[in-house]
DNA sequence: AAGCCCATGTAATGAGTTACATGATTCG
DNA sequence: CGAATCATGTAACTCATTACATGGGCTT
């Protein structure tokens, strides 16, 4: 079996297990579900369900409309349902790397002006504020959703994620106002944020070991 | 000037401009910082560094050693420390996407067995594990250092993250032991993480609207 | 003797984003 | 009458990963 295939293709796969959908509506939904923690894009879905058609996984059959334009519903076959339970039976890749935009800027801070800092921190505080929003109502939706246990619970980690980050944020504000030492030069070379050779664990050694 | 390059090389640059490097030794470095939350491999630095040198924003020199390998130590120019402070100057990339490798098996786990989802927790558990006790050693140590702040504070944005993981990690375990319902029926068509259509709000408007 | 650390790269591959193209219908 | 929704794609691009190549020195 080929388990090599992107988590996306799989992702696509299970979502058209939960319900037939067209393209369209797929990319709809899982934006809606999936795309807080795995997005996908409208035009890679088309590309996708090419790729699970040619594997035989996925099966559509053309539904004309009336008002509106004609469209292919798609669904899994019976080797896709195979596939995707092989595929979940299998661990998860490991990391699948938490790249934060906000993060890559603030680490570089100590080069910012204060009010720069201000604004990087406060479109940061907004963003996550609208996600806990839209989470905390999609969780109150779901629960009254018996068979969507699942979806709330995925939700959920999010909305933990959101509400810890918020957390930092109040810590880091607090901090930055009440600067313990006068000024922070920026001329020290160690001035950076790494451990010492000894104090790193399994990170390093993942990444720079030989496999 | 040019904004639109991508994070990793003005991560690279900003790197290079807390103390020079050589490639190699910035990867490393960059492993112990920046990769808990933009991970840069080892390779795709010594292509940054290509570009950033064709952009003037670095130079290097040649160091011999006697044991070692000889290396090129690379530092910013003054070009380079003018495009860092106005890319820090800009607002951050709203996102920047939160792949997460274990939600998106998760998310589907109606269809797996108790016991393969005892496992991807307990791996997921493991794994957040790991990455707490190494974020509190840098925090540890990097409290000590009074120039770190900027470090200190990222990795602590990590830790809060782990440990509210953490936290649902136990609440799904207790929800999943406890089975309200007699079974999740999977036939359920509509067993789906997702809002109505009017209860999404930015996030859909973002991704499927023009603009 | 095996394997890791330092050190620098090339080549191939592919996943994912963005721009472009088209067109009917419906809503404010 | 402009904008949004539904609907399906193609084309170009590029970031990032993985595999490959090389080689001396040090440790177990």
């Amino acid at each position: 079996m080929a388990f090599d295939l992107p988590e996306t293709t799989y992702a696509v796969l299970g979502l058209l297990d939960k319900r037939p959908a067209s393209g369209y509506d797929l990319a709809a939904f899982a934006d809606r579900s999936l795309g807080y923690f795995w997005p996908i894009s409208r035009t890679l879905v088309y590309r996708e369900l090419a790729r699970l058609e040619s594997l035989g996984w996925v099966g559509s059959e053309p539904v004309p409309q009336d008002r509106l334009p004609d469209k292919r519903v798609w669904s899994t076959t019976e080797d896709g349902r195979g596939a995707l339970a092989s595929w979940l039976a299998q661990p998860a890749v490991a990391g699948g790397a938490d790249r934060n935009g906000f993060l890559v800027k603030f680490f570089f801070g100590a080069r910012m002006s204060q009010e720069a800092m201000r604004t990087l921190l406060d479109d940061y505080r907004e963003s996550l504020e609208a996600t806990r929003a839209d989470l905390a109502a999609l969780i109150e939706h779901l629960a009254r959703i018996p068979d969507a246990r699942m979806g709330r619970l995925s939700a959920r980690h999010g909305l933990l994620t959101a509400e810890a980050r918020l957390g930092w944020i109040d810590e880091v504000t607090a901090e930055l106002a009440a600067p313990s030492h006068p000024r922070t030069s920026d001329t020290d070379p160690d001035g950076a944020f790494a451990a010492d050779r000894h104090a790193v664990s399994v990170r390093t050694r993942q990444r720079f070991g030989h496999r």
